[in-house]
DNA sequence: CCGTATCCTCCGAGATACTG
DNA sequence: CAGTATCTCGGAGGATACGG
């Protein structure tokens, strides 16, 4: 029988719960990336306005040219973003997302709440840890 | 000034906006890591009744040792759950979520079911996407 | 039983340089 | 302008063996 708990399958095996490594959990691991929520989140403020790759880089501080391309190709794989080439000279690329992409961080918006009310308190636990 | 879009901050500068990586992303790289969520499960499932090392252990298909103790430290670490070491022979230690853990995957329950939803559709895009 | 200690491999991610 | 191509380093995470 399958079972959930919080919206986590798991299977019973003997009565004893069993859970296991699953494929969905990728989404989260890119989310937790260091670079893939601030893009989403500008791509999000322009609000169907497209952007440039030059100016998502400039919006991001710290992302170099490597990392802002990585991480644009792999929302582009997963169907959150629209990558559109446009061949002049010099050469202008630009992005929007998918309304599915769209639809991503607001759907994540409960959550970075509870992050938001819950970092003060697990930063002094990390310290309180640490100096042991 | 400080501004926001899907609860995420960003600065403005030059009527340009500004968005820099934070500290608190870490939450979500840890959930986003490969065991973390399903010994938060567990212990959520368990619901106040504490779970011992091994039957985490017996209930995490694929996990060694080694990850389940250092995905237990860092749940600790961050005031997630609580661990007690009964100095028996032979020894026997017991975790259990603490409150802050225990609101945690429930707040996390919307988005989970955004991915459920969408899973099917990234799932699609990226074996378009591969295929060239 | 509940870990720690090693060793190993792989990949994320930064720095830098080059190109259509 | 918008990328690739290399190189490098460190840390995540697995396998295995040992220890209180």
């Amino acid at each position: 029988m399958e079972k959930q708990i919080h919206g986590r399958r798991y299977e019973e095996r003997n009565n004893k719960p069993l859970f296991k490594p699953c494929a969905p959990n990728s989404v989260l691991t890119r989310l937790g990336d260091k670079w893939t929520i601030l893009v989403m989140s500008h791509l999000a403020l322009a609000d169907g306005h497209r952007l440039r790759f030059s100016e998502l880089k400039q919006g991001i501080e710290g992302i170099t040219q490597r990392m802002l391309t990585l991480t644009l190709r792999n929302l582009e794989r997963d169907g959150l973003l629209i990558r559109e080439y446009f061949p002049e000279v010099p050469p202008r690329v630009e992005y929007q997302l998918t309304d599915m992409g769209a639809s991503m961080l607001p759907a994540l918006e409960g959550f970075t709440s509870w992050i938001r009310n819950n970092w003060p308190s697990i930063e002094e636990c990390r310290k309180t840890y640490d100096q042991r």
